[in-house]
DNA sequence: CCCTGATTCGC
DNA sequence: GCGAATCAGG
């Protein structure tokens, strides 16, 4: 794979939103993490977020960019040598929403308090917890002792993204542990969250 | 261990 | 110019 111009379009767009160099790897295929940091240094986007130069020092504040532009008046003038970089301070978007809530039975788990429902306007459909069963919610019941207590930053691919706790209280983070591969829990709660339509079938309430 | 970006340096 | 290897850090 080469750069072409537009790879690096996608490069330099998703470099500004704050994606990592291995996400934008991920996103362009065929190149490494290094290739992209690489890539990104030759075209000398490197600084990002506070890139607060180490301001000589204190002795000599040097306002002085360098060049001394003396005579010489191309029509460039304007062209400011300092980026904006000002507003931008640490975009790095959270994973977007929450961690993607899978469609079987997901919610409703420690908070036994009845619907909360911090801001929520009418919420979808969320099966209850009378519709796992007994076993299985005991199980999880064990396993939410065990988590790693994640805060939402902290989950990767292979991180247990199961929700533990209200949202709306401080009694709030993720399983965090050790994933199954290619699915986004661990293995106590794939087994609440995925279940055979058999298992589900008219275990009634 | 997972992950970050930064640098180096042979190609 | 490119990017693997390596470094330094969280």
């Amino acid at each position: 794979m080469s750069w072409t111009d537009e790879r690096v379009e996608t490069l330099k767009k998703m470099w500004a939103e704050g994606q990592s160099a291995s996400q934008i790897a991920k996103e362009l295929g065929g190149v490494t993490r290094n290739a992209v940091i690489g890539k990104v240094h030759r075209l000398g986007l490197s600084n990002r977020v506070g890139a607060a130069d180490p301001a000589p020092a204190s002795a000599s504040p040097a306002p002085e960019p360098e060049a001394a532009p003396v005579d010489e008046a191309p029509a460039r003038a304007a062209a400011p040598a300092v980026e904006p970089a000002a507003p931008r301070v640490e975009p790095r978007p959270a994973p977007a929403a929450a961690p993607r809530v899978e469609p079987a039975a997901v919610p409703a788990v420690t908070p036994l308090r009845k619907a909360i429902i911090p801001a929520g306007q009418p919420l979808p459909p969320q099966p209850s917890a009378n519709e796992i069963s007994p076993e299985a919610l005991a199980s999880v019941r064990e396993i939410e002792k065990k988590a790693r207590k994640l805060s939402l930053m902290e989950l990767t691919e292979r991180t247990c993204k199961w929700p533990i706790g209200d949202p709306a209280t401080d009694h709030f983070w993720f399983c965090g542990l050790p994933s199954v591969a290619g699915k986004p829990y661990c293995e106590a709660h794939v087994g609440v969250a995925f279940q055979p339509m058999s298992a589900r079938r008219d275990r009634r309430r």
